[in-house]
RNA sequence: CGGGGCGUAGCGCAGUCUGGUUAGCGCACUUGAUUUGGGAUCAAGGGGUCGUGAGUUCGAAUCCCACCGCCCCGACCA
């Protein structure tokens, strides 16, 4: 077999590969901090294309950014149910605000607070707080915010991007006067994440609604992207909640109708986090590392000049420079072509190779023979490694998007279907067992089948290690069937999946 | 919190069972030479309070005790 850039491949040790590929691409590490990660710049700079984004589309829907604190009075959580349920178990808290002197050389925390501060796992109280204050009239409807923030949730067991204690993301809060207002805000904003996810992650998507028993603790409904990664484990790639009145009710988000009668506000909340980037990873990369599909890709072209000694470092370097400035000044997807020329003094196939593992769309190399044949030799990321072609410099610079174009689209379609040939509808709870239990190889993907929203399916899937996906808003047909767990007639049919 | 394992150079490890000069190896790093359009080779070099503390001993990375930290398996989870 051929050598791969990364050990172990993904057949043989999929969880091992994954955290190869991010050590290979120099994404990120852990921190010293247990279950935390530090992301480095080339990780980074993948979180802030799709912050660029994302930012943009909430910004064509109407939203605003603001800025809510880390910290939560320990209180405010207490107020809504479910929601302390949901997440007492996993908060680190603040309780006190000094160090002084232990006497042994070392530090100790003193100043105990009166009220210990939760560190937000998510900000739904304390902006339904603020929410409260700045409501009064139909006329302060619909408040349209969003935030980009870290939150934190003490997780046992984590891993880099996927699952961290810490992590990056975007939470949407909205207030409405109507719970249809809200209910089309909760949906739009679910169109949102798929558009984008489609788009620019070349993530195909299943949108739909979770069951009761998955609901977002204090959600109405929760919606959600479901993906497909390619160990046949399903990820939650967004969620998106319609949370009715309930936190309103919790935190008093009233406001003053037309007919001067006092309403509580209908509430929404909407998110995706760095884990998009553990999706993206486990969806595209190969066994030589990171894919990366131009939109999101921080360099869509590097360069990579070839030279011997000075004489033909100047005149390749100049070469270089000049088609750096030209593909800056096409645009591609309403941004300049980013393009990086890695002048590095190494050895050209270990910069090749580094290339190759950070995914970059497109390699170019730039030597005295190719500046001679006024030509640059290319390779893609979506191609095996060896498959190098030489191409006219003019013909290049024309076709540069183009072949970014191709290159996102065939990442979708691969990944598509993928899904599609990794999905599979079953009609009876023996066929369903029998899937998941049989040979994990190919057990693996999504099963369709008539399922009723009933938390006792959790009865029968919970020991397959089986979760219920979602329930698709898009059906295969407006047909009923008999769910396979309960018996009871159904009209939808519910995903389910081994999950991430 | 239950069960298992591990702390030795930046990273990965050997050495510990059976205590003994100056603690090794691979990768990485630095320098030099020869190379150079697919992950170079050779040579030289730098880098360690062997997790922490206390003990046994003429002598401890190695044995005893305590502590700390981390990893894996289980319940939780975007």
């Amino acid at each position: 077999m051929e050598k791969t850039a990364i050990t172990p491949r993904r057949s043989e040790n999929y969880p091992e590969w994954y955290q190869q590929v991010i050590i290979a691409a120099d994404m990120a590490e852990n921190s010293p901090v247990r279950g935390c990660m530090v992301i480095k710049p080339w990780g980074y700079a993948i979180w802030e294309q799709i912050q660029g984004d994302l930012d943009r589309r909430f910004k064509a829907t109407g939203h605003v950014n603001a800025y809510f604190p880390l910290l939560i009075p320990l209180s405010y959580l207490e107020k809504e149910a479910s929601h302390v349920e949901g997440f007492a178990k996993e908060c680190a808290v603040v309780t006190h605000h000094r160090l002084i002197d232990d006497g042994k050389g070392g530090l100790k925390p003193d100043g105990q607070l009166e009220e210990p501060l939760v560190i937000r796992p998510t900000s739904e109280t304390i902006i339904g707080a603020m929410y409260a204050k700045w409501v009064k009239s139909y006329r302060d409807l619909p408040i349209l915010i969003n935030q980009w923030a870290n939150v934190m949730r003490w997780e046992m067991r984590t891993r880099l991007f996927l699952r961290t204690s810490e992590f990056l993301w975007q939470e949407g809060h909205t207030a409405h006067a109507t719970a249809n207002e809200a209910i089309d805000e909760t949906l739009l904003m679910l169109d949102v994440y798929s558009d984008f996810a489609n788009e620019i992650l070349a993530l195909p998507v299943i949108k739909g609604e979770k069951p009761s028993f998955e609901r977002f603790p204090g959600a109405v409904n929760t919606y959600c992207i479901e993906a497909m990664m390619q160990d046949c484990k399903a990820v939650q790639a967004g969620t998106s909640h319609f949370l009715g009145q309930n936190f309103s009710k919790a935190a008093e988000i009233q406001f003053t109708n037309q007919e001067g009668s006092i309403e509580y506000a209908w509430t929404t909340s909407w998110g995706v986090t760095t884990r998009l980037i553990g999706a993206l990873i486990m969806t595209h990369s190969d066994d030589d590392g990171l894919v990366l599909p131009p939109r999101v890709a921080p360099q869509h072209i590097v360069i990579i000049p070839i030279y011997k000694n000075e004489e033909e470092k100047q005149k390749v370097m100049d070469c270089c420079n000049t088609l750096k400035k030209t593909l800056n000044n096409t645009y591609y997807h309403h941004q300049e072509l980013r393009v990086q020329i890695d002048s590095r003094d190494i050895r050209g196939g270990e910069k090749t190779w580094q290339w190759v593992k950070k995914g970059v769309p497109i390699r170019l190399e730039i030597g005295p023979r190719d500046i001679e044949n006024n030509s640059v030799f290319m390779a893609r990321r979506d191609k095996s490694p060896k498959d190098k072609q030489s191409i006219g410099l003019q013909n290049f610079i024309e076709q540069a998007t183009t072949i970014l174009d191709e290159i996102q689209l065939e990442l979708f379609n691969r990944a598509k279907l993928f899904m599609n040939s990794h999905t599979f509808e079953v009609s009876s709870l023996e066929e369903f067992n029998k899937f998941f239990t049989e040979d994990n190889n190919i057990s693996g993907g999504f099963v369709t089948c008539y399922a009723a929203d009933d938390s006792v399916i959790e009865d029968f899937i919970k020991p397959l290690k089986v979760t219920a996906r979602c329930i698709p808003l898009e059906q295969a047909d407006n047909a009923s069937g008999v769910c396979i767990f309960t018996g009871k007639t159904v009209n939808k049919r519910m995903v389910f999946a081994k999950a991430y």
